[in-house]
DNA sequence: ATGGTAGCGATGCTA
């Protein structure tokens, strides 16, 4: 099985590549962050006419979430038990849904999809907002781990975390969110609970998944990975491939309006 | 030269 994650940064404005990428690329399941689409207005048909069923979270145009699946998709979960909510007034945002992915006479992986919110800057109440959503998303994936050993499990999305310097095309430039102790340290607690960076061994470090709009920050390869994807032994372990597909951060040649998301598609091999 | 990019949706907010 193929899977993969992407922050496609409006999922309408890139509706063609996204579908596009499926196809070519032959994947089989795709986690989506920041698809920027309330529920109502989710392009549901483009991925049905294209073999892929589809599982959606929006709320507003900010956030947003889903799992698309050609290999089946059953027991959709939105948001997990515990998220903070933020706000005026306090609302839980659509950053997280969990969705089972796999032939119905197999284990399948249980796939969620997170957009951990960014935190702006470390005095930022976004910031306080960021750890806090990474708490509650460990204590309710430790649990989800340990009620069921088995059952492959990953965490998929955008962390807005670099777990170490060399995760960050210049460690000197960064001096605010993404690299701070306190989020490497909630990042840690997940590799404490079980779950490991099934990317990192296979690709090996500086390998990044995101790039800034500005800046040409991408030809000058100033990127971060911050783009993760974290299993239980029982998905890392039936991993046997990984890369990321920066052919996507790249705009489509001769036209307009077909720009890329700053954010480049990780894809995991899987033996399932 | 005190900006710079992109998306949403109608203005400024978010990343």
């Amino acid at each position: 099985m193929r899977l993969a994650t992407w922050n496609v940064n409006s999922l309408r404005s890139r509706l063609e590549r996204v579908v596009e990428w499926l196809v070519t690329a032959d994947v089989d399941a795709v986690a989506l962050q920041e698809t920027k689409v309330a529920d109502d207005k989710f392009p549901v048909m483009a991925f049905e006419a294209a073999g892929y069923e589809v599982a959606y979270h929006g709320l507003n145009q900010w956030n947003g979430v889903a799992v698309v699946s050609r290999v089946g998709l059953r027991d959709v979960q939105v948001g997990f038990p515990g998220v903070p909510p933020f706000g005026d007034p306090p609302v839980a945002e659509a950053r997280a849904m969990g969705a089972t992915v796999g032939p119905a006479d197999g284990p399948g992986v249980r796939l969620w999809s997170l957009y951990v919110p960014n935190g702006r800057t470390v005095e930022d109440p976004h910031y306080a907002y960021k750890l806090r959503w990474l708490e509650a998303l460990r204590e309710a994936a430790t649990g989800w781990a340990a009620a069921a050993p088995e059952q492959p499990l990953a965490l998929v999305g955008d962390w807005n975390i670099a777990p170490t310097d060399e995760d960050v095309w210049d460690p000197s430039v960064f001096t605010g969110t993404h690299v701070t102790p306190a989020e490497r340290a909630a990042l840690a607690a997940f590799t404490d609970a079980g779950f490991a960076d099934v990317v990192l061994p296979l690709t090996g470090p500086g390998v990044f998944s995101y790039w800034d709009y500005q800046q040409l920050a991408f030809p000058k390869k100033r990127g971060m990975r911050i783009d993760l994807v974290l299993g239980n032994e029982a998905f890392a372990s039936r991993v046997t491939g990984a890369r990321v597909d920066r052919e996507q951060r790249k705009p489509k040649a001769s036209t307009t309006g077909q720009g890329p998301s700053d954010h480049a598609p990780v894809v995991v091999e899987l033996d399932l």
